[in-house]
DNA sequence: TAGTTGATCAAGCGATTGGTTGAATAATGG
DNA sequence: CCATTATTCAACCAATCGCTTGATCAACTA
C-alpha cells in the first residue's frame, strides 16, 4: 500500500467515525456481530440509512460482512481501529515529548518562574 | 458537558481529522506552533483556504490560537487528541476482550477444532 | 409456487464541504 | 501617514453527505 492509499483509507475511516450513528453502530459491534436490521432497530431512520452507513464503515476497512440466509452480519475489524490510534498517538507524543524537553531546558538554565510559562507556549 | 455536547464534539474531531491537509497540518504542529502562512506553505492552496482548515480544527477544539503582531500562531492541544485515542481504544478494547472469553470458552467446553473457527464468528 | 423477510439499488433533495476570487481588517515598520 | 504583511470575511461553485421514497434482488418458508 503506497502513501496515497493509505491516506485515503484514514480519510475513509476518520470520516467514518464523524458521525454519531457510525460510531454508535461501532460501540454495538464492540459488543459481538449484528444484522443490519439489528443495527437499525436503535435509530429514527430507514434501513436503507442505516446499510449506507454500514458500507461507509466497510468501505473504511472498520467492519467486515458475512453472510447468513438472507441476513449480512455485520463485525467490527478491531485491527482497523488501532490504526487510528496509532496515527494519533504518534504526533500526540512527539508533541508531549516537546513539552517534556521544554521543560528540562527552561528547568537547568534557570529560575522556576520560567517554566510556568513554558506551559502557554 | 453533556452527551449531546460531547457527542457533537467528538464529531467535530473526527471530522477534523478525515482531511489530509489538516492531518497534514496536525503533524507540523506537533513539532511546535506555527503561524497560518508557514502552515499554507507546503500546499498547493490559498491560504484562505488553509485558514478555513485551521477554523475546522479549532472549532474542534484540537487546536488553539494566541497572538504575535499581525500572526496568529496555532498551537496543538495534545488533550483533545488523546480524547479521540480514548474513545476508539474504549471500544476496541471492549471487542478484544470479547475474542479473549469466547477463545476461552471454547478451549475449557471441548476440542480445539472449534477454537480453530471462533476466529471467524 | 407464492408470499415474506432481509438487504440493496436508484434517483432525488436540502445541507454541508473544500476550494476559489475579491475585498476588508489588523498590526507593523519606514 | 502610508505601504506592507498576516489574516479573515464574503460570496460563490462543484462535489459530496445524510436521508428519503420506491423499486429490485435474494433467500427462506408455509
Amino acid at each position: 500500500m503506497d502513501a496515497a492509499a493509505a491516506d485515503d483509507r484514514l480519510d475513509r475511516a476518520f470520516m467514518a467515525l464523524a458521525d454519531p450513528v457510525r460510531r454508535s453502530i461501532v460501540a454495538r459491534l464492540s459488543r459481538g456481530p449484528a444484522t443490519v436490521t439489528e443495527l437499525a432497530e436503535p435509530f429514527d431512520i430507514t434501513t436503507q440509512a442505516v446499510s449506507k452507513h454500514i458500507q461507509v464503515l466497510e468501505t473504511a476497512g472498520l467492519v467486515t460482512r458475512s453472510r447468513d440466509a438472507q441476513r449480512r452480519p455485520v463485525h467490527l475489524d478491531a485491527a482497523a481501529l488501532e490504526t487510528l490510534t496509532e496515527w494519533i498517538d504518534r504526533y500526540r507524543l512527539i508533541h508531549e515529548q516537546r513539552f517534556r524537553r521544554l521543560d528540562a531546558l527552561l528547568a537547568s538554565a534557570d529560575g522556576g518562574d520560567a517554566a510556568a510559562s513554558a506551559e502557554q507556549d
